[in-house]
DNA sequence: CATACAATCTACAGTGGGTAGAGGTTCAAG
DNA sequence: CTTGAACCTCTACCCACTGTAGATTGTATG
């Protein structure tokens, strides 16, 4: 019988966090002792850091209870599994290159930077002149 | 004489957003016709314009608060304007080498996966099991 | 057994950066 | 003068947590 410090300690996921998992039901709701403090199972931690090594690949949490359900009923097809993956790989890569872009304008915009007051200061100019930039770069909604 | 609309159209910012903009202080208040409507000035549409290639740019909100004051004084310093936008690149490279490893991960991920049923799935196993990991991947918080 | 104190509990508010909708009013064209 | 698009305020919601207040519980030690 764990508890939810175990748990948080184990993981490396913050007390609250487990909580907010299970008031979003993505962890299941455990047994209680007698003055009402949650205790678990090894079960409930391997769940745990399925959750979170999910998160750390940049999972949400909806693709994650998709994942969950699939892991529960191991009889089901891969394929499932293998579509919310690539999916997932698609996203990374498509932020990947929209910040390669981002980064790209942001050094362009440093490097020509040598004024020394604000009036000539080609950040600034940069920012306000949008005409000035080489690629089109749109981090807003990514 | 410009109205919110107007202002939406020509940068492309919802006109909620422009009146978000407002209530947290990034624009500033503008005058009302006598039914109470706002009514804009062509240096607003700089500072929206401004804002919204910084947002694009991927500068926080506070970041463009910090910009905003440097042109609005243009006797300053450029240093400042220049280190904030140093910070941004740093923070956008950072996030780049983050995700990279996500994706040679993910990759490896899904061309393992070859399983029919959820039983042997590469996916859902690697998921389960951090140690299978080649590379320290942390998503969370990034 | 009593006490101290860390860990836990619930409930609610706040983060960033907006977006959506209800329900009402104003502006400008015809 | 009527119509209808655009505007107004206000509130709630999104994601994925995080922080705080104030109360209670569990456990180690004297």
């Amino acid at each position: 019988m764990l508890t939810i410090g175990t748990l948080s300690r184990k993981t490396g996921t913050k007390v609250q966090t487990i909580r907010y998992y299970e008031q979003i039901g993505l962890m299941n709701e455990v047994g209680r002792t007698a003055g009402g403090q949650r205790r678990y199972f090894e079960k409930d931690l391997d769940r745990l850091a399925f959750i979170r090594h999910s998160r750390q690949l940049g999972f949400s949490l909806e693709s994650i209870r998709e994942l969950l359900d699939l892991s529960d009923n191991p009889s089901q097809s891969c394929a499932e599994a293998d579509s919310i993956a690539r999916r997932q790989l698609h996203q990374v890569e498509q932020r990947i290159k929209r910040l390669q872009a981002l980064k790209k304008e942001l050094k362009r915009m440093v490097a020509e930077c040598e004024g020394d007051s604000v009036a000539e200061c080609k950040v600034l100019e940069v920012l306000r002149d949008h005409s000035e930039c080489l690629t089109e770069h749109n981090e807003i909604g990514a």
